[in-house]
RNA sequence: GCUCCCGUAGCUCAGUAGGAUAGAGCACAGGAUUCCUAAUCCUGGUGCCGCAGGUUCGAAUCCUGCCGGGAGCACCA
């Protein structure tokens, strides 16, 4: 806000200095207004001059001198002006600007942050997709935390955001989960089973076996194992459902592969494909040739037996996604589908459609940490930890936060021991800590029997400190973040984010009081409180977590 | 062999579409509570930003090659 202030400011004085002839406007929009990063470089800073001397070829020094002379050393925000270093040019603001970030938060409160540059896209995310063969585990986690804060940080900046979850329930995994649940069944009754080689081994197919033993007795022993298949896919799914309600998701659709081959979908795509000449046929299979669009080997989309492969229905979907009207489309993958991505792009781009608009975030794998070792996962022998036994250790807010802490890029090492022991060392606690450590203020001074804050009547100039300005800058820069956050995918820039808003808090909290016995410092001390509980509040929920307000 | 991601302090990691003097937490050591919650704060220091070149006024950031770790490279999804 204060800096897109002057933001406009510099673009002024860069289009009079066009006008006047000093340079040419190939510098617009490329330069930039930001917070330097040490101390004694103002307030904030631009790089006009440097990005005016690189194109020109002239002086950035003396450009800086004009732009200095354009934007005249002060005014009603500007307190002074200083060229620095190779030609940057730093703004030092008069204090009192600063405060003027309150009356924002105060009047927009739950809206402070969010903006509309979304414009009402529409945008299809689509995360977890996990198959229904055993309950959502770690790597699930990471997907689904990532893939619905993503979501909510496009709904913060205006999107029409639709969540998404597709599955397949047929296929080879799904026979063998039917399986592998008759064969507990049978053994369950003392018959002979053969529990299938690559079966799933988790107790959770026990589970059903029983509930199936128990409904009907022994008269499934020779029964369809399709019976077997829909009740194990039934109860997973209803458990898949129950964990991610558990961790505040919802999805607004599920979508199943099942649709693509009912109405004929997958033929049409087959069929658009060969129209172009871009599908052939060897070795009984049927052949995409990829390497006609600039990949590097040709793939199977129609195997010898018939069947598809996983990607031909899956560039059917994506055709799907573009015919149901989004303008995005964002897809969260572990990084073992890496490989998958550029054949499905491929053929969007064959079928005609922008690839563009399809954005694929991908993760990388989660290690889990339990007693400094690491724990090997495997979903068919079941040594993999569930979402759900996370979520009994630590918490939903503790799950989603270290979900967050890292950049979807880089592995995550989720160290059990540090997430389940709820102590000072868990820093999920060190930012909620600091919204209820506000909330108390606020009840310090009811029971005090101070008035409810009258804004009006602050005297926000009494703010002072410096501990207090770098929260005021720091608050400022709050819509920033989550556009940031926003446009690059990058959730873990908001836990970041509160992290540092959180540590200035504890520390302007633990040398300044805010309940003084000046009533006019002390009110303005208590707006400002408010509305750092506003950003704080904010944040949290912008992530999916709780605000707590006593801890 | 090929593709993608990562390589920054002892450990785990940030670094916001190249910017000024490199950042945080943890760990380690010492200190702070008659006072709004000590789940807090304060004080200590450490870096060939994997290596080598290149691009430019300027590189942890971009390009090339190499080294190390991970994920892939199916008529599995």
């Amino acid at each position: 806000m204060i800096r897109s202030q002057l933001k406009q400011l510099v673009d002024e004085g860069f289009a009079r200095g066009v006008r006047e002839g000093f340079w040419t406007d190939a510098a617009a929009g490329k330069y930039t207004v930001e917070v330097p990063k040490h101390e004694g470089q103002g307030d904030f800073s631009t790089n006009l001059a440097l990005v005016v001397a690189g194109l020109e070829k002239c002086n950035p020094r003396q450009v800086a001198t004009r732009l200095v002379e354009l934007l005249g050393d002060e005014g009603p925000m500007i307190e002074r002006l200083e060229i620095a270093g190779p030609g940057f040019v730093n703004f030092f603001l008069r204090p009192s600007v600063w405060s003027s970030v309150l009356a924002p938060i105060r009047e927009q409160g739950e809206r402070f942050g969010r903006a509309g540059f979304g414009a009402g896209e529409k945008v299809l995310v689509e995360f977890v997709s996990a198959n229904p063969t055993g309950p959502l585990s770690v790597g699930h986690g990471r997907n689904a935390i990532l893939g619905d804060t993503i979501a909510r940080l496009l709904e913060a900046v205006g999107y029409d955001v639709q969540r998404e979850y597709y599955f397949n329930d047929a296929g080879r995994q799904m026979r063998v989960l039917g399986e592998s649940t008759r064969a507990r069944y049978l053994e369950l009754l003392g018959l002979e089973s053969d529990f299938p080689e690559d079966g799933y081994q988790g107790d959770y197919i026990y589970d059903i076996a029983r509930s199936l033993r128990e409904e009907h007795g022994d008269r499934l022993k020779d029964a369809d194992i399709s019976v077997f298949k829909e009740r194990a896919q039934e109860a997973i799914f209803a458990d898949i459902d129950a964990t991610l309600q558990r961790i505040g998701i919802r999805f607004d659709s599920y979508f199943n592969e099942h649709t693509l081959y009912e109405e004929g979908l997958i033929d049409d795509v087959v069929a658009l494909l060969q129209e172009k000449g871009l599908v052939y046929e060897k070795e009984g299979a049927t052949w995409f040739r990829t390497t006609a669009l600039g990949l590097e080997k040709d793939r199977v989309i129609i195997k010898s037996t018939g069947e598809p492969t996983y990607r031909l229905p899956d560039i059917a979907y994506h055709r799907e996604k573009f015919r149901r009207g989004f303008d995005r489309m964002i897809n969260v993958f572990g990084s073992d589908h890496i490989a998958t991505v550029p054949d499905v792009l491929a053929g969007v781009r064959a079928l005609g459609y922008d690839d563009a608009r399809v954005q694929v975030v991908l993760y990388q794998f989660v290690t889990l940490l339990r007693g400094g070792r690491q724990v090997k996962m495997s979903t068919r022998k079941a040594t993999f930890v569930t979402v759900d036994e996370l979520v009994d250790e630590v918490g939903v807010d503790a799950l989603r936060f270290f979900f967050l802490m890292r950049k979807a890029d880089s592995q995550l090492e989720f160290d059990l021991d540090l997430a389940t022991q709820q102590s000072q060392e868990n820093p999920v606690y060190y930012v909620q800590y600091a919204h209820a450590r506000l909330c108390s203020i606020e009840r310090q001074a009811a029971e005090k029997g101070l008035p409810v804050i009258d804004f009006e009547a602050a005297a926000l100039d009494l703010l002072r400190e410096p501990e207090e300005f770098a929260l005021l800058k720091l608050m400022a820069e709050y819509p920033a973040q989550v556009a940031g956050a926003a446009r690059d995918l990058a959730p873990h820039r908001m836990i970041f984010y509160l992290m540092e808003l959180a540590g200035r808090f504890h520390s302007y909290y633990n040398r300044h009081k805010v309940l003084t016995d000046d009533a006019d410092l002390t009110l303005a001390r208590r707006c400002l409180c408010d509305g750092l509980k506003t950003v704080f509040r904010n944040g949290l929920l912008l992530v999916g977590m709780t605000a707590p307000t006593r801890m």
